[in-house]
DNA sequence: CCTTAGCATGGTAACGATATCATCGTATTA
DNA sequence: TAATACGATGATATCGTTACCATGCTAAGG
């Protein structure tokens, strides 16, 4: 059996009180004593259990992260930001993915809740449903929760600014002489980058073909975006440029128009969206829209951990925060004119 | 104050070991009992609190998870097919990055362990010291194991077969009459690849040029792969071929090279280790070695459940177990000689 | 009608820590 | 020298569950 604090006060000849202070370091122990209790923690290869600890702090020093799926270079590195972060704050993070599933997402948060996570990252990407069990777990609990999207509704939110976003993009694309922009998106509506791709029509007072907005019907991924390409171009709707979801999708619509003899960027432009480190190696290099993961994961941190710092009654009336970051258009090859 | 079985027992007017009842469902209870129960707990937003079931339950039904970091294809593929099992058995995923530090690393084990994980996916990648306080931290507490790296003496083992994988890439760039072959491998020694490349040399009896082994200084990424065959490059040495560590150090490389003013395959033949997604859409589209990553994923869930299912006694005793996954050569445009 | 079984439920000791209060010396002060 | 303060430690309630044993009730069997 594991060593317990007992079998450490036993060893050493004191109470488990004083086994217990030497282990958190507050109150004062004699030098002597505290060395004997060191031998004896040693001796046992004792390690404190760490949920013990929890039942009675009421704190579990743990953090809840949900996503759709770890295997998109976005989620993953701003997991990877979230982590340092967390870590080095003394937290651990449980991680679950929705798997774009609205059932699971909703179990997901319960079992963290079940686990008494002291914080929530929300990093769902759902249309939200009504009612909405998971925000309601989240509010029935009083979770302390930071979202990455915005239509949770009452909670922290932290995201890119995608409408702005989107509409760079697109703007880049009309000022190249586009007219007929095809634009692949996520499974999910309402949908800013869609939006901000018909802000910039209007802006322009160019006319929208309906017939050119499309989405994956699942995650979007490399596969899901060559899916979709290669169904809009079976339709035969004809367009001189592509608006991708993400850089994977991008990739995906790449790869189908260039099965389908199109040359990128001379026959169809393309520009997609996150900047994930392939869009550099892909020749022609991929004109996308940068998300700044980093600040984003730190913003998210940050803001977190503050709201975790309040004491529990302060945290009900902790105001809501919302953080839009400013994206960055990347320009290089892949909608040429710029030689 | 969140509830607790308590306040749910005073509502429902019964005593807390007759919620307990019916929160497991095993014991018999009285149908209108029940309901007056279940409507209480309804009415309450009670959600039992796993970490007090835990301790009484002597498990916590959570696996801990150890990798370099996430922002890596391979890395995050696996978790998610970890994820889907481990969560279809009832088990949450803590995890935790080493960032390729062994403190950190040791830190991490340590944590797990004081969080007592009823067992652990061990992926991390480093080379392994002399006294190991992490296989030692392992050790101590018994906690069921499962590596993805070999050299990890005494823990169950799933890995991908690398000797060979790397054996059947370099010959296939031997056949396609290439002798000189740089190597770009990862930070830690020894190196699977790296054995895989001199085998196909010895068995095709060529001479090795040590100058043309390099590896990264830190992760065998995009940015490290780039930066170390701009340093070959720098130094003159002359090759025809190279075979990098995993796609991204390969896609690395090709860019490097690409800037000097190589063409791919034509001046120089590339093969990557791992088929991520983009290795398709590069073009030309990348030649490759593909592990089989669900396999390798169900193998390490199934391997740790079985362990998991024995008693403690058992489990000591359970036999240690090694599997190695054929790993697969795919060939595409990268190398030429197809084309 | 008494015994006995079995069902439904209650009471309470764990689990392994921390927190709080009590206790006992010993040194300091008036 | 008695009062006092403080430093070091011990005893024990507590956190929110489950496990185990006890108990009361009803119905069946003799």
């Amino acid at each position: 059996m594991k060593p317990t604090i007992r079998d450490v006060a036993a060893e050493a000849g004191v109470s488990i009180a004083t086994v217990s202070r030497v282990l958190n370091g507050k109150d004062r122990v004699k030098d002597s004593t505290k060395s004997k209790i060191e031998e004896a923690i040693r001796k046992l290869n004792f390690q404190p259990d760490q949920n013990a600890r929890s039942m009675i702090k009421k704190e579990t020093r743990t953090i809840g992260m949900v996503v759709p799926e770890l295997s998109n270079e976005y989620w993953a590195q701003l997991f990877d930001v979230l982590q340092r972060l967390f870590w080095e704050n003394g937290y651990t993070i449980f991680i679950g993915t929705t798997e774009r599933n609205l059932d699971k997402e909703a179990a997901v948060v319960k079992t963290f809740i079940e686990r008494r996570v002291d914080g929530i990252i929300f990093g769902s990407a759902l249309p939200r449903p009504n009612p909405d069990r998971t925000l309601e777990l989240l509010e029935r609990f009083a979770v302390p929760t930071v979202s990455l999207d915005p239509r949770m509704k009452g909670l922290h939110c932290v995201v890119g600014d995608h409408l702005q976003g989107a509409t760079d993009a697109v703007d880049h694309l009309i000022r190249l002489g586009h007219r007929s922009i095809a634009y692949v998106g996520g499974p999910i509506v309402p949908d800013n980058r869609e939006l901000g791709l018909r802000n910039a029509y209007l802006l322009n007072d160019l006319p929208v073909n309906e017939a050119l907005f499309r989405r994956t019907s699942d995650s979007p991924t490399f596969q899901s975006g060559y899916a979709e390409m290669k169904r809009l171009l079976g339709e035969g709707e004809s367009f001189t440029a592509v608006f991708g979801f993400n850089d994977a999708v991008a990739f995906g619509c790449i790869r189908a128009l260039e099965e389908a003899g199109k040359r990128i960027p001379e026959d169809v432009a393309i520009v997609g969206y996150d900047d994930i480190q392939m869009a550099t190696v892909f020749k022609p290099r991929l004109t996308t829209v940068r998300q700044p993961v980093r600040e984003i994961g730190e913003a998210l941190a940050t803001l977190l951990l503050r709201a975790l710092s309040e004491t529990p009654d302060a945290q009900r009336s902790f105001p809501r925060t919302h953080i839009a970051f400013k994206t960055k258009l990347v320009v290089r090859d892949s909608c040429g004119g710029r030689g």
